[in-house]
This record gives structure tokens, C-alpha cells and sequence, in this order.
DNA sequence: TCTTGTTTCCAAAGCGCTTTGGATATCTCC
DNA sequence: GGAGATATCCAAAGCGCTTTGGAAACAAGA
């Protein structure tokens, strides 16, 4: 009950009558100590429950073995599930690798760089992992000049080399939109996310790029950036439906899963149907509780796990903190783009 | 850039020419260094950007000031959000009280008792915070029987004693019932959260009382627990609405405010309008995007803030390690049942 | 036998903080 | 002026781990 307390490395070198430097390097993996001896080590260490204290470790070797992830600060609805799927998948991953994942709250930027600053100072957390900057997000810079090695969840505008993992949300939505027009449609809509966000900027570069490829200019009214919520879908697509012919879109390209289903209810309500009337893309982030697959009709979208993005980011930033020379991890993902039965040739 | 990692203790106390003793301890507010020193140790630390080493503080201390708060097992859409909600809170107010929030993963009971035991051997975290228990959960006596201090936001059918903060979940729905009664509704549907969980059994036993006070039994059929999002609320009312008379309800009673949106939907569909054809009230859990003040009609409520509960939770855990002597805290919140637009009589 | 190298282990010095057990100076009261 | 109380400060011993700089034992080559 109380053993775990008592059962430090002294302890358990002394039961062993073996120094604590070898005990330490037996259990740690360093070649200057027998296979029989890690062997016997390894085996009294499990037998007796020993666990090393993460804080007197922490102390000797400078790292707090610990990953702070930065909590948004402006949280809506269905965006914040985005969020949580995936924190929840750096938390496995952090896990699986020996590492804690500890929250740093942002509101508002004066606290939040306090918040960061106490982190650094304290030598709190080994890196920082954010996620979805803004376009021009000073978060990258108040780190960088904290000394603190961060990897981000997304990109900016900023021309400085950040450690990062995106995915390639400008091909996704160009192939999207691109589809949409093959399929005969003039007149696309795009029901983005919040536009201060740099991934709804590059979608929207996408879906521009391929509209102009195909001869096309948006107006203004078939754009509507918001929350990654049903009633935004709903309501934006609503206004959109109720305007005359040449504008009036018969495709719509969502943002998130969500916004379709709002999109594909105010479609409903006017008497029409997905995938023959209406065509309708969304990008899906794979979230166990909102699928693609199950929307009816089964929903063409541009796909990418978010959770997936979480474990790697985690990766990546461990990967960083062991090999600090290496240079900043940089990666883009490709998304899919999964036709399935809710896009169809434009109606004439 | 680099002095904040040269500025320990040590250092500031030769730059002070006073012993580290003596910072230490007008830093940390002992009564034995006089004001004049304490005013200007202070000064100097905030000159000079001090900030003491955590790892190190852990380690002499024997605490790693942080909490650990249990990701839940099962998250499903606005369930989740509820969580974010409450973790976010807890966060906010554990980062104002200097503690940090790390997150342990819960994915089955192996694999969790794994975490626990990780956490508690290595000192990783000075109490846990769980939430939203089942009826019987098993995680209560594990943590118990590794000796680590937790706090349950929600009870459990345990009869050992525990650290708890709850709200009155059966209290809440026996007022609404009441109320709903009073305004002559005979059949009164109940749509539940997860049966499996706690509360939805405490609102559950509270909606029953209420009735049997009234000389009313409920049918089965006018029952659903299930999960706390707005297709389940439709779903469940759709099917509801359309019994034969004596069964069909003139009011529901909803977990969240998100069901109550589904329940909205499917009365609206029949023609019906709420609050006047049927009433219509939901537990409230104050969260900023989804308000029970701008539902259409306002919506009668049983309301009690979960981010103020996430708050209080860290405080009492807090309290918990400061003071291991006094008795466990037990906090149950009464709810307030604020009506609004959406209840009236029952149609004759 | 002596050197050199290899393997295996160890003593001891930190890491930066808290805390114990005094030491020194200052006040108070007879 | 001395005894006792009080206020103020300090030296040093941990907390439990990692890591440096050898040492001891043994084998092999000169």
C-alpha cells in the first residue's frame, strides 16, 4: 500500500547491492551494463512496483515530460468537438509515449501570453502544441521569442519556419470544387468556417482556384464564412436558395459535416433533394459521432482524420524535443476526396 | 532570452545578498522575514523575471501541483460538450490557483487502471477529478485502494464515502415535473440522458416521484434515456407524439437543452406549437452557446452552471491537499427551475 | 611483466527548491 | 546589566533522480 512511496532508486539498488548509477542505466536501456544485470534489475523493479518519481526526474534532467496543448479560446459548439477528438488523440499518443498532456488556457491575449510565460519559466511543459491559428497568428512569435519549442496544428501567413503538420485544405477544396463544376454546376456555394481562421482562407483559395480554372466567378453572395454549427448551414444555405436563378446555387461545399446537415434541412424544406437537385460536398474531419458514410444520402466529402493529425503532432513534437539539431518538422497532408451519392450532375 | 533558465534561486538570493532561505521564504509568504525584506525580495523577483523551477519544487515539496482530470471513456457530440465546458473551467481555475490540469485517458478498465497506477506511482498528480459516473463505478474503489485522493463531480450508488460535488439532479426534475403537473398535463415524456450514468438515474427517480405524488404512474413508452443530442430529442418526441391519446404527451421533460432542439423539431412538424400545445422543459447547463433564454419560445429550465461546478471542484480538491485532515467535502447544489415561455396548462 | 583495451560497475556531484535547527541581533522588563 | 522573548536571517540537509569521471577486474597483445 505505502511500498511505492518507500521503493525509490536507493532502495531498490540497495536491495539489489548495486549502485544507483547502475540500477538507473539498467532500467534506462545504456550499454555500459550487462544483460544479466538489466535483467535481474528489470526484474526487481517490477517485482517491487517501482516507479521512478517523474519530478525528481524531471529535475535532473531538465524536461518536464510533459506536452502543454493550448485550449482555444473561442469554443462553439460543433468546432469545440473538433477540438476534443483531437486533444482526445494527443492524450493516447502523448501516453503511449511516456509523455502528459497538460491544458493551457487562452483567453484573451494578455493572459494568455502570461499563461505561456509561466509555462517557459517554470520549465512547466517541454513544447507547446497549438492549433487552428488565425491568419496572422501572434501566438508563433510570443513563442519563439519565450524560447519555447512549439509545433502548430495548421499554418499562417507568417514567412518565419515553424515546426508544423497541416493538411492540404487548398487541394481538398480545389478538387471538391473542381468535381462540382465537371459535374456541369455554374453556381457553387461555399459554407466556410470562421474566416479569420487560416484553413477557411485556404479553402477558400481552392475553391476560388477552381473556379476561375473553370471560367467562373463567385458572387459574393454564394460565400458565407461562420461556425462550424447546423444552424449556420442551415440558415446561410436557406438565404442562398431564396435568390434568384443565375445565382441561386444548385452545389453546395461545406466546411464541416455539420454545416451540410443544415445546409441538407433548409435544401429539404424547399422540396428538393440532395444529389440529384442539390449537390453537396463537406470536408470530414472522421469523427466517430458524425459520419459521411451515414448521411443520407451518403455524403461526398474531402476527408481527413483529425485524430490522426493529433497523434502525429504529438509525435512530431517529442521527435523535435529528443533531436533538437534536426530542422523543424514540416508536414502537409493530402486529403481524399470521396465521391459518394450526395453530388450529381447539375440539374438543366 | 536565456536568463529566465539562469535566474534560480540561488542566483537571485546572491544578487540580493540574503540567504535562499531567506527568499524562499518572502516569496512564499512565511510570517518570519520582515515586510521591508519581503517587499524588496519581491521586487527583485520580478525584476529579474524569477520564476521558481516547478520540477524542483515538485520534488522538495513531495506535490507536482497538478491535477489529473479523467477524459471520459464515451464522448458522443453535444455530451462532449458539456465536458468541454466543465474541463475548461477547471482548467481556468486551477491555472488561477497555480495548479496545472493534466489529462488521463480513459479507454477501457485495463488500460485505465494502467493510468492510474502510472500516475499515482510516479507522483505525476496530487489528486484526480472524475466525472460523470456511472451508477456503480469501478474507477472509485480503484483509486481508493491506490491511495490517490479524488474528487467525483457527480455521486454514485457507492456507500463509501468520497470527495463529491453534485447537483441536485432528482430535486431538479421532481420540481419541473411537479410544475408541469400543477399545469394539469397528465402525460408528461421523459427524455433522458444515458441510463448507464448516474445522474439520468437521480433525474429518472425524481420525474417518478413527482408524478406519484400526482397520482400519476408514467407508461414506458413515455420514457427515453439515450444521448444528449438533438436527434435523439426528435426521434423520441416523433415517436411519442404519434400515440393514441391517453399515452401521447402534452409535455416533455428534456436532459439537455440540445434534446429539447429535437423535441422542438418534431412538434413543430406536427402542427404543433410549443408552449402553448405542448410544454417543454430542459435541464440547462448554462453553457454560452446553447441559452434557455433565446430557445424559441424561451424555455422553461432546470438550471445549474457546469463551469461553475468544473470551478468548485478544483477548489475543493485543492482544499482536499492542503487540508488531508478535514473531512471529505460533499457538496450537493440545489437547481433552479426558471420558467419561461415554453410550459403553460395543458391543452383541454 | 607491463601496457592497453574492454567490460562492468561505482562514488559523488549536481538539478533548484523547501525546511530544519540553530545563530545573531534587537527589544523588553525587572 | 542580565534574562528572556522576539524578530530576522542563515547553513546545510535533504527530495530522488541523472550523469560525470573514474576504478576495479579481466583479457589480450607486446
Amino acid at each position: 500500500m505505502e511500498e511505492f512511496n518507500s521503493m525509490n532508486l536507493r532502495a531498490l539498488s540497495e536491495l539489489l547491492k548495486l549502485s544507483q548509477t547502475t540500477v538507473s542505466r539498467a532500467l534506462n536501456g545504456f550499454p555500459e551494463v550487462s544483460e544479466e544485470t538489466r535483467a535481474r534489475v528489470k526484474a526487481a523493479a517490477e517485482l517491487h512496483g517501482y516507479r521512478p518519481s517523474a519530478a525528481a526526474r524531471r529535475l535532473a534532467i531538465g524536461q518536464s515530460g510533459t506536452l502543454g496543448v493550448v485550449f482555444p479560446r473561442e469554443r462553439n459548439m460543433l468546432g469545440d468537438l473538433i477540438f476534443t477528438e483531437f486533444l482526445g488523440c494527443c492524450v493516447e499518443q502523448a501516453s503511449d509515449m511516456g509523455y502528459d498532456i497538460t491544458l493551457a488556457m487562452a483567453r484573451g491575449t494578455q493572459t494568455e501570453e502570461a499563461v505561456y510565460r509561466r509555462a517557459v519559466r517554470s520549465a512547466r511543459v517541454d513544447a507547446m502544441i497549438l492549433s487552428s491559428p488565425l491568419i496572422e497568428d501572434p501566438r508563433l512569435s510570443l513563442l519563439r521569442s519565450l524560447n519555447m519549442p512549439f509545433i502548430l496544428h495548421g499554418r499562417t501567413r507568417a514567412a518565419e519556419h515553424y515546426a508544423t503538420l497541416d493538411i492540404d485544405n487548398r487541394g481538398a477544396f480545389f478538387q471538391a470544387t473542381r468535381l462540382l463544376c465537371d459535374l456541369g454546376h455554374t453556381s457553387i456555394a461555399l459554407i466556410n468556417g470562421d474566416p479569420s481562421h487560416n484553413y477557411a482562407v485556404d479553402r477558400e483559395n481552392g475553391y476560388r482556384a477552381a473556379l476561375k480554372a473553370a471560367g467562373l466567378t463567385p458572387p459574393l453572395s454564394n460565400i458565407a464564412g461562420g461556425m462550424m454549427v447546423e444552424s449556420h448551414g442551415e440558415t446561410e444555405a436557406g438565404r442562398m436558395l431564396a435568390l434568384a436563378l443565375p445565382e441561386r446555387p444548385t452545389a453546395f461545399l461545406c466546411s464541416s459535416i455539420a454545416q451540410a446537415l443544415g445546409v441538407k434541412r433548409a435544401v429539404e424544406s424547399k422540396g428538393l433533394k440532395i444529389g440529384s437537385d442539390i449537390s453537396l460536398i463537406a470536408h470530414d474531419d472522421r469523427l466517430a459521432d458524425i459520419r459521411a458514410e451515414t448521411f443520407d444520402p451518403p455524403l461526398t466529402a474531402t476527408q481527413s482524420s483529425i485524430g490522426a493529425a493529433g497523434k502525429r503532432v504529438v509525435e512530431l513534437a517529442v521527435a523535435m524535443l529528443r533531436e533538437p539539431s534536426t530542422p523543424l518538422p514540416s508536414e502537409v497532408w493530402p486529403v481524399d476526396l470521396v465521391v459518394r451519392q450526395s453530388t450529381g450532375p447539375a440539374p438543366k
